[in-house]
DNA sequence: GGCAGTTGATGCAAGCACGA
DNA sequence: TCGTGCTTGCATCAACTGCC
């Protein structure tokens, strides 16, 4: 077998439950040795009345066996080569992020890879499609980073038509119309009408997403349906929508509407670091702002702040510090905050320092899928015990907490010798060995399920 | 019931700020 | 100057929710 993808396609012919994101096994011989398990176990539901086999309904059974449509969790994972696919590449187009970026992405005639279709990729920026040289027509090779994230790894030369042209970036931005910059010390170009649809919807969505404002029902179609209506002009403008505004919208009823107006009244509690990582200031993430909050406290002390103030804190340089005073002297921000100060956001740092100072000076880092908990929770966790976690594993890593299917943090842990820890290890550290409610029902489950 | 949108989860690459 | 690590932007999926 030439990939995870066949070997999965090759479990899922015999009848056996699989997740396309999990390999099962270490080796092709595990996989069958897992099958024929499994076949023993699921053989063995099935029950005798008065010498007739009653057969139980297939879905009875993975349900009994614990497979509700997904592998087991304790598996062992396993990752092949990524699969590579030729396909056409249909065109061009050029996508605006809430930061005004402009980046090239790749419409591709839809491909399967891994056991999804590709229709489309990055292509980053205008260096990395000079240095790649794809054409719109070309042909070109497609793999799956990591079997998520789609790539165009290059063209099939062979195949060129003659007379493809190089693309070219626009030097308008495609939403508005205005016109782009780039910066010397950029790759990218910018769009830099803070009026821009694109920025304006990016920043509305931005606001009320997960780590920032946490406000649940703000999707992408309604943020840019309140920008396009002129319903919400900004982030301020969120805290004046009523029922009736929303109601009315393509799509939303009376119901959605006043969930979504309970959620935007519940936001207004969340702490000063989401505040400020929801403002999407340019180089301040979720990193900063609570860095930003534990130093301040207090809003107004921040914009207060000078850039010297600034850039004397750790992790924040003398260019972020720029971009935070420019920021806040914007007479738009003023106006933004002013507005949600009108209706009534927290704009203090309530969380205290943890007490809990175990994990001091460690810094963990988290790959794969954990168990118990999701990795966001698993990171407040190492926080909560005084203890820093990082996105990438480098030399300040202390630990690397690996889930299933972990992704090449691992591989390059185990090449800086970084220490590797499971999750069954972790939660040790957490005075968790035993697990909880959860983690407890799990356990039974996984060990009456097979071995 | 079908369909569309949202949520919550994953990992990678590139760019770039920061600090030694 | 260079290594490290944070930020940003990206795609995909399953499960769920709620409108039509």
């Amino acid at each position: 077998m030439k990939s995870q993808y066949e070997a999965l396609e090759a479990v899922k012919q015999a009848g056996f439950p699989v997740n396309p994101n999990i390999m099962l096994c270490r080796d092709i011989s595990e996989v069958i040795e897992y099958c024929r398990r499994w076949e023993e176990k699921r053989n063995s539901l099935d029950y005798e009345i008065d010498g007739m086999v009653v057969k139980v309904n297939e879905i009875e059974k993975q349900k009994i066996l614990g497979f509700t449509g997904k592998s087991p969790k304790w598996a062992i994972s396993y990752k092949f080569r990524a699969e590579t696919a030729k396909t056409k590449l249909t065109g061009i187009t050029v996508q605006v992020g809430r930061t005004g970026a402009l980046t090239p992405v790749a419409e591709l005639e839809p491909v399967k890879i891994a056991g999804t279709t590709v229709k489309r990729a990055t292509l980053h920026n205008e260096e990395y499609l000079e240095k790649k040289d794809v054409r719109g027509g070309d042909f070109v090779f497609v793999e799956k980073a990591g079997d998520i994230i789609p790539e165009v790894t290059g063209v099939s030369l062979p195949d060129r038509r003659k007379g493809l042209k190089k693309f070219k970036m626009p030097d308008k931005c495609p939403v508005c119309g205005e016109k782009v910059f780039k910066y010397e010390d950029e790759a990218i170009r910018r769009c830099i009408n803070i009026k821009c649809p694109a920025i304006v919807e990016g920043s509305i969505f931005h606001f009320g997403s997960r780590d920032a404002m946490d406000i649940e029902g703000l999707g992408n179609a309604l943020v840019k349906q309140l920008v396009s209506s002129g319903i919400a002009a900004d982030i301020g403008g969120l805290y004046e929508l009523d029922v009736f505004k929303i109601a009315n919208l393509e799509r939303m009823g009376v119901k959605s509407a006043e969930k979504l107006i309970e959620n935007i009244s519940k936001s207004r509690e969340k702490d000063l670091s989401n505040l400020i990582y929801a403002l999407g200031i340019r180089n301040v993430g979720k990193q900063t702002a609570e860095v930003l909050a534990d130093e301040f406290g207090d809003i107004e002390k921040i914009v207060s702040a000078d850039e010297k103030r600034l850039a004397e804190i750790d992790d924040i340089g003398p260019i972020a510090a720029k971009n935070i005073k420019d920021f806040f002297a914007l007479p738009e921000t003023k106006q933004i905050l002013e507005k949600l100060r009108g209706a009534g956001v927290n704009m203090k740092q309530k969380k205290k320092k943890a007490k809990d100072a175990r994990f001091k000076g460690l810094v963990f880092v988290f790959t794969g899928e954990l168990e118990k908990y999701t990795r966001g929770e698993a990171q407040n966790i190492v926080k909560s015990m005084g203890g820093k976690t990082s996105s990438s594993a480098g030399k300040n890593t202390t630990y690397v907490v690996a889930g299933e299917n972990p992704g090449s943090k691992l591989e390059k842990a185990k090449k800086a010798g970084i220490k590797v820890v499971d999750e069954k290890e972790f939660l040790g550290m957490i005075g968790e060995s035993r697990g909880g409610k959860n983690a407890e029902s799990k356990k039974k489950n996984k060990e009456d399920t097979l071995f």
